[in-house]
DNA sequence: AATGGACGTTGCATGACATGCAACGACCGA
DNA sequence: TCGGTCGTTGCATGTCATGCAACGTCCATT
């Protein structure tokens, strides 16, 4: 691997914390200023980092450009986008597609309940991966060995007293959510909102991608959206078939 | 600049494209496979690309996730200055923008008041974060561990009689703005400088920065500026609306 | 099965180039 | 006016990125 790529790559996180300048970030990276400012200057010149009017820097706009085309690359968006609008249409609350990447759990597409216009606003945030449902469903289905490095790895932050605890609370969680083919996160994030979530699955039958319902208990129970459940599998299950080329988009009504 | 973080970083654009294999890769690279390999590596490692099964790589989650932030940090700013210039427009004193930022509150924005009576303050500077208006606002937001955990780290200057003397104080002030949505500095920082400020909220309700009107006493009175109190939380909840994206713009369509 | 080709991967010798140093200029606060 | 901080630049040094060639593997073809 190369060394120079990689200093300058961990520039990136860095100025995601915040704005930092020349020094801050030649400290952070341990070498000498001038170093520091010949990375920086390249990276500008691909627009990936921006120097603000006191001339310190922060992430640029073209990293935010190549995310979008990053997004629109990933099929499963586009198949699933449809089903999500229906099924928003038919249950009115918050629709979730995220994946699964390098240890990562990332929301790729939302439909918001209360605003018809597509939000972007969350999409690319990486999701609370020991509670939320989508996460418990795409981690159940790695192989054991990378489940169970994985689980050691995470930290558990108790957003509510319905968080997952720690590791073995967190493999037997999916241990269960791998047998039952579903997942939800009652208050485990955030104490009001619950959500009910289905995989979907390639060819394969490996979970590529999961979806799911979300709703404050303020505006459903939990059992009432437990009660969504077959509607959000059988969405899923459709995203699926068409997926796996099994049934094409028109099929599906 | 540095020729191989320059070849590196030409690899997303191509990438955006669509996935590509090595070979494709050090083509339009016009460099060796065992170049491209390297430099794909780093890029791997530091998540920025991605390697699909079928081997080829594309685009990957960390700058998917890395964008989402820069927007966060870049938005805030830009959507609210025109709402910060309209306000000072129509009162006359100085307007504040700031964010809260790992242990620290910073101004971001600033427009001077026409009087020639002006209080010092710089964009980029850590405010009084113990008795600034937007601090407490940025603070009453976070997680309560967090708040209480801050809270203890803090030193409690005593900047003038009304200065917050401690942590418990600090705490129950946090309570009160918490609930009642707005906050106030009356002489907490300089004897003669109020401040009234009002939160200004993303998408998903949290607090993401804090705006306050601020003027000395031998202008206005404590109590004239408090009947600002409404106009300043009408131009947070715009700039909250045009931010999460329920409003546009005025003059975009 | 056998063979050829395409592709990813790995050590290695070479020299291109990234690095740190020191010095300079600009700016700011005292 | 002066000292201090910060960004910037030219340069000598040697680190480290590079291209080469060889190897392993996987398919498609014969």
């Amino acid at each position: 691997m190369s060394q120079t790529v990689d200093r300058a790559l961990s520039i990136l996180p860095l100025l995601a914390e915040g704005p930092a300048d020349l020094g801050q970030v030649a400290d952070r990276l341990g070498v000498h200023k001038s170093t520091a400012l010949r990375l920086l200057r390249t990276l500008h010149e691909h627009g990936m980092v921006y120097r603000q009017s006191d001339q310190r820097y922060r992430l640029g706009a073209r990293l935010i450009a190549l995310a979008q085309e990053a997004m629109e690359n990933l099929d499963i968006r586009e198949i699933a986008h449809p089903h999500l609008v229906r099924l928003n249409e038919q249950c009115g609350h918050t629709v979730h597609l995220a994946v699964y990447e390098e240890d990562e759990v990332l929301y790729i597409d939302k439909v918001e309940s209360r605003y018809p216009v597509r939000m972007y606003s969350r999409i690319g945030k990486p999701v609370a991966i020991t509670v939320a449902a989508v996460a418990k469903l795409l981690l159940a289905d790695l192989p054991e060995h990378e489940r169970r490095a994985l689980a050691d790895k995470l930290d558990y932050p108790l957003y509510t007293a319905r968080s997952t605890p720690n590791a073995p609370a967190f493999l037997r969680e999916l241990e269960k959510v791998r047998e039952q083919g579903w997942a939800t996160d009652l208050g485990g994030h955030e104490e009001s909102i619950n959500c009910v979530a289905a995989p979907i699955r390639g060819a394969d039958g490996r979970v590529v991608a999961a979806m799911s319902v979300s709703a404050p208990n303020v505006v459903v129970t939990a059992d009432e959206l437990l009660s969504l459940l077959p509607l959000v599998r059988r969405t899923a299950d459709d995203i699926s078939g068409e997926y796996s080329g099994r049934t094409s988009a028109k099929g599906t009504v």
